[in-house]
RNA sequence: GGGCGGUUACCGAAGUAGUCAAACGGAGCUGACUGUAAAUCAGCUGCCUCUACGGCUUCGAAGGUGCAAAUCCUUCACCGCCCA
């Protein structure tokens, strides 16, 4: 059985129908990560992401190394038994934290320097490091790591960067290839994916894909992308990528994004996405909504359930959901929650942002499979009403 | 009837002559958040002005003293406690 398997290709974009078939289950593409870190997606259980169908979720290399430390989560039987997952994982490779971190790093030939560090002390994650600590954490999806500048892009800065992440995936390659022969791991099912970098320069974009697939990766990330440059600017990384990967592998996006940045790169031929905002903007009270324009296309919006002006509203966050929080409670409740500062607030806020999204990619794959993803995706974008100076400001009520 | 205490911006509460449009909380309003240093962060909350170290109007009411008052004096109003 092939690895990625393409179910359906769409006419009229890149899209795809597919499936990833890891060591711990089948991922239907195009599909979307929750982020668990720290080896949690942040106030919800294992058993309620599998309930909502979620397959796969993505952990932290930089991170489960620093706290508690890779070598107790193989102790422990790996990540999947230590979180009690027993779906796909993702790993990033702690390449993210050069960027995020990006004041307390040095970015070395060997490695990267880090002085953020929980204990006090400097450490480098070199390349085969992270290798090694992926390796004991036994995600199903390992990247290698990679480096990349912020925005605004420099040419010269992202031309090093790519090629500092060509030398170090070959020594990730290296390693990986060791413990997977020679060494113990914990998932000897474990893929390890190249990482593209280049930001928004198209020659570069082209090298980095060019010396990463020749390294034969079953899969690619696609990089340094929506790290503050304009969503157009995004999605034309995504196209200056794309076409230099084999069509048959899977790509994902990494760090993206919103839902209306989503359904554009899965047209583009992504298939597949993690990113914070479901989670993270959850915590901060911005709710992702269903909404529909004057045509009655599939839409959204965002509300923010922490303004008064939900104090008295007793309708569900979203007509149109189905978590536990829009079947069983309102608007107002969770305004109280938020107020009150109750942890059910964050737990029911997390739990619809990460089924909004859930239900957002199965709507993808469904419109995808009946071939009527390019309608979806020419009506489908953000309706979050704005004021003359772009701001958004929070509708009052669902749009049906 | 008498004594004492109090009345500050949406609420609570500092401030007792100049550096006060007035600390700090709460509440509210804006915004940000994209491979998570994030249940976080930033700004605003008397009026005008695009902004201001700019102008104007405020600290129960009215009237005084004084170069200058939220701060001192007088009277009044209301609230609280105590004495008759």
């Amino acid at each position: 059985m092939k690895y990625f398997e393409i179910l359906k290709k769409d006419q009229k974009s890149k899209a795809r129908l597919g499936v990833i078939h890891t060591a711990h289950g089948d991922v239907h593409t195009p599909y979307f990560n929750p982020i668990g870190t720290k080896g949690t997606v942040k106030s919800v259980t294992s058993e309620e992401l599998k309930f909502w169908g979620a397959e796969m979720i993505l952990a932290n290399t930089y991170h489960l190394w620093q706290r508690p430390g890779d070598a107790l989560i193989y102790k422990a039987g790996g990540l999947h038994a230590f979180m009690n997952w027993k779906q796909a994982i993702f790993t990033d490779s702690g390449g993210y934290q050069v960027f995020s971190l990006a004041k307390m790093r040095q970015v070395m030939e060997v490695g990267v320097l880090f002085r953020f560090d929980m204990d006090g002390r400097a450490e480098i994650l070199s390349p085969e490091k992270s290798i090694q600590i992926q390796s004991n954490l036994g995600s199903d999806v390992a990247l290698i790591l990679d480096d990349f500048p912020g925005y605004p892009f420099e040419y010269e800065r992202t031309k090093q960067a790519i090629e500092q992440t060509t030398r170090w995936a070959e020594r990730a390659v290296s390693e990986y290839l060791k413990i997977m022969t020679a060494g113990d791991p914990i998932n000897p099912g474990q893929k390890l994916w190249g990482i593209v970098q280049g930001a928004s320069f198209p020659d570069l974009r082209e090298q980095s894909a060019k010396e990463i697939r020749a390294l034969d990766f079953p899969g690619y990330a696609i990089g340094g992308v929506a790290v503050g440059e304009p969503t157009e600017d995004m999605l034309k990384a995504v196209d200056m990528a794309i076409p230099h990967l084999e069509e048959d592998k899977p790509k994902h996006l990494l760090g993206v994004g919103t839902p209306y940045d989503i359904v554009q790169a899965v047209a583009r031929g992504c298939d597949s996405f993690d990113c914070v905002i479901p989670t993270r903007e959850a915590r901060h009270g911005r709710l992702y909504i269903s909404a529909r324009d004057s045509s009655g296309k599939d839409s959204y919006k965002t509300i923010d359930i922490r303004k008064a002006e939900f104090a008295e509203d007793f309708t569900p966050v979203d007509n149109e959901c189905d978590c536990y929080g829009c079947l069983n409670h309102t608007r107002g409740y969770i305004r109280h929650l938020f107020a009150a500062q109750e942890a059910l607030s964050i737990r029911l806020a997390t739990m619809h942002n990460i089924k909004y999204y859930l239900n957002l990619m199965k709507k993808v794959r469904t419109a995808i499979e009946n071939d009527y993803f390019d309608d979806f995706l020419a009506g489908f974008k953000d309706l979050t009403e704005r004021d003359s100076e772009g701001n958004a400001s929070s509708p009052s009520e669902n749009a049906l």
